[in-house]
DNA sequence: TGGGTGACCATAG
DNA sequence: ACTATGGCCACCC
C-alpha cells in the first residue's frame, strides 16, 4: 500500500492539477505542460506527471488517460493497472491510438488556458 | 543535508 | 531533422 505525502503546499498544487484535469471534455485530451503552463508554469510539467501518478493511487475521479505528453504520446501507460488500460480508455472515448500515440494530436488536444482562459 | 529520480518541455547546436 | 542539455520542483534514500 502506497500513501502519498502531501504536505500543505503541494496538496494545494495537486488539487489543482485534478481539477484541470476533470475539466477535460470528454473525447479530448491535453498534455502535461498545458497543465503546468494554465497553473502558471512556475511548477514545470513534471510535477503534473506526478501528480497524475498520485491519482492513480487515490481514489479520485481524475481521467489521468486524457492527459499525455506534449507528442500525445501515453508516456505514463505503463503506470496504468495493465499496458493497454490507457488506450483502451482513449479508444472508448473515440480518440484514435497507433503505437501508444494519439492520433490527430492536434485535432483532439485541449488547452486548458486558451479553452479554460478567464 | 545532499544527491538522484521522474507519466516533461524548451532551447541550442 | 535529431541529439544534448538545462530547468523545473517534489519525492525518496
Amino acid at each position: 500500500m502506497t500513501t502519498i505525502k502531501l504536505s500543505e503546499k503541494n496538496k494545494d498544487f495537486f488539487d489543482r492539477v485534478y481539477q484541470v484535469a476533470r475539466l477535460i471534455p470528454h473525447g479530448r485530451a491535453t498534455s502535461y505542460g498545458a497543465i503546468g503552463k494554465y497553473l502558471g508554469s512556475a511548477r514545470s510539467a513534471r510535477m503534473v506527471g506526478w501528480a497524475m501518478n498520485g491519482c492513480l493511487k487515490s481514489n479520485n475521479d481524475v481521467p489521468a488517460h486524457r492527459v499525455v505528453n506534449r507528442s500525445g504520446i501515453l508516456s505514463g501507460k505503463n503506470h496504468f493497472a495493465t499496458a493497454t488500460r490507457m488506450q483502451e480508455l482513449l479508444e472508448k472515448e473515440g480518440i484514435g491510438v497507433k503505437n501508444d500515440q494519439i492520433v490527430d494530436f492536434k485535432t483532439v488536444f485541449w488547452d486548458p488556458s486558451e479553452e479554460l482562459k478567464l
